[in-house]
DNA sequence: TGTTAGCAGTCGAAAGGCAAGAGTGCTAAC
DNA sequence: GTTAGCACTCTTGCCTTTCGACTGCTAACA
């Protein structure tokens, strides 16, 4: 099963030709490119075989081969093993002066900011995971019996949410619940918190309710249904032949209007550092292929960001574009201290 | 310029069939739809008429009319001045069971249900106008130096903010400061707060700054940078045939991809009630109309809800849905009390 | 003067045919 | 195992023809 050097060499420039020019390839074409001296006919009958052995195909017999899905595994498995690509992307650094932030602000400029860069469609997915790392929590009554809840973490404010609260329990009560909730839930995760089982007793039997409630909200957004999914650059795709047929760009657009749709396909890939999509067998119609990346600021964990576009991708820059965007907010190459979170990078 | 009685009439039925169809309207058809005893050959020299009036044109000779921008003009002023259709849309009366709910969770399935209903994409911006009546402010440290400021209003959270405080205040600082802000915003607007000029004196000096900064929190909401636009339904497009020509659907997706413009457009229509924008001289390009619809919330205004596609569309069933939302939301229809906000509605 | 039937004329859309070009597979020779 | 050469296939673009849909015009009529 394994491939003659030749045959790897040739694949390999028609997969990087074909990213480049969507045409198929033609085996003067891989002549041009070879380097080393090489006929045609040879390359014609390596082209054949590979084509026998599932990595090519032809769209019809008078015209070149491209590649399959199967050719795309292989080459973005080169790509991976490789080293990336050192790339600077212009003004990511720029957010991770102030440390507090609203996080879906650096979240949307961040998608941005890859989908320029790579020129295809970026989603970012706020995962709202159970390891997330509370810092506090501020109980704050609204309206009577109705009380804001707003859970902070040490990547900024990740969402505010509205529970009821006992009516006619005095000026005091909500202060005091804040002191309790927060000896309880203050700078743990909410995996820690659930696998500790803390015990509640006394005076703080009164404030279970609370609790009850504030645990319920982490678990809510830990579950993933309310999962925040940010797209940047739709139109982006059109920049791509492959969409410039109607039935096609209308699959793609489908599958970005459904925004349920979308957070769950990039977070089931679970916890890998960095995954690569390819086509139908992974969950994707319409030759599709999606990359996606662990995205963490400053240590916590914030969900993934990814890039989505034709199968025909330019893997190489997309995986160097989320590697970096990943180190740089990670903090790992950065003098900013970082007190609790750990660091995770690849290299 | 008036045009005669009958003219009106085929003008009507041209236009109601073109945005059924999407096919240019012969002369045969419209004897069809007439009633009245009428030949073929009366219609098409009244055709010939309304094309030099330039209400029509002709994709080519041997086609049948199909109308212009002023066609569709005339067209919507009759539907706005008829009786509105009435309309239930199934969904849209759940949210206004509770009272408190995050203002942006309304907004987003506010948007999925009209372009559900319509069958358009819909676009809801809200809009940080300075009309919006300030419930209460809370000001809550989350770390050294910075603050988070909470603005709650009659439709819930709008926003939530970061500002820098003074360091080393003493721990009543920030109570104080709460205090001082509510005296000055509670159960007020932006424009009241603007335009009172208020004073400030003796002890209240200290919180200046961050009175200060506050108000301009406020204003960068109500100068409009920071408006926030949702849509949904983008990928309905497709389901209307001027969309299948690729440059068309471009268009149309880089025109919803950039959220700012778009939610600048919403807008500028300043304050009617109910606008209708059609093709080019309103600021759109590729033959696109624009519905839009000033949307409150239990007597708070929030921005613009509104329908985007393309010219030949059904104004009328549009109208009516927007019109429905419009009502049901401002909250006069429902047996609810609403403390301090103005009710606006059309009848 | 307005309405109508009839007819010639125009133009687009679809279908068919032809030529050019691109690229392959095969074969035979090295 | 590699290569040159050649026949073969299939797409693409282009042109022509045909068909059909509508119109505009004209002449007759109320």
């Amino acid at each position: 099963m394994d491939l003659s050097s030749r045959k790897r060499k040739i694949l390999g420039l028609l997969v990087e030709r074909y990213i480049k020019t969507a045409e198929p390839v033609s085996s003067s074409e891989i002549k041009e490119l070879y380097g080393e001296e090489i006929s045609s006919a040879t390359i014609r009958s390596e082209l054949a075989s590979l084509e026998e052995l599932g990595y090519l195909v032809q769209p019809h017999v008078s015209a070149g081969r491209i590649p399959t899905e199967l050719a795309y595994k292989l080459y973005v498995e080169n790509v991976l093993a490789g080293e990336k690509k050192e790339i600077e992307v212009a003004g990511v650094r720029d957010y991770l002066g102030k440390k507090i932030v609203e996080i879906e602000d650096v979240v949307r400029n961040t998608a941005r900011v890859i989908s320029d860069a790579t020129n295809y469609t970026s989603v970012i997915v706020i995962k709202n995971t159970d390891e997330i790392r509370i810092r506090e929590v501020k109980i704050v009554e609204v309206d009577a019996g109705k009380a804001l809840v707003i859970i902070m973490t040490d990547s900024g404010v990740i969402k505010d949410n509205i529970i009821d609260i006992p009516v006619n329990m005095g000026s005091g009560y909500v202060g005091a619940a804040n002191n309790v909730v927060n000896d309880l839930f203050s700078g743990r995760t909410l995996k820690e918190i659930k696998s500790q089982n803390m015990n509640i007793d006394g005076e703080m039997l009164q404030y279970h309710d609370i609790f009850d409630k504030i645990v319920n909200l982490l678990e809510e957004y830990a579950s993933g249904r309310q999962d925040k999914v940010f797209v940047e650059g739709t139109s982006k795709m059109f920049d791509h032949p492959e969409f410039s047929e109607i039935g096609n760009a209308k699959d793609f657009i489908k599958l970005l209007d459904e925004k349920e749709k979308l957070g769950k396909l990039m977070t089931t890939d679970g916890d890998i550092e960095l995954s690569v999509r390819i086509g139908k067998p992974d969950g994707l119609d319409g030759n599709c292929s999606m990359v996606t990346a662990r995205y963490s600021i400053g240590g916590a964990e914030i969900g993934k960001a990814g890039v989505i576009g034709p199968e025909r991708m330019d893997y190489d820059k997309v995986v160097s574009v989320l590697h970096y965007i990943q180190k740089v907010f990670s903090g790992s190459d950065d003098k900013k201290e970082n007190s609790n979170g750990e660091i995770r990078t690849r290299d």
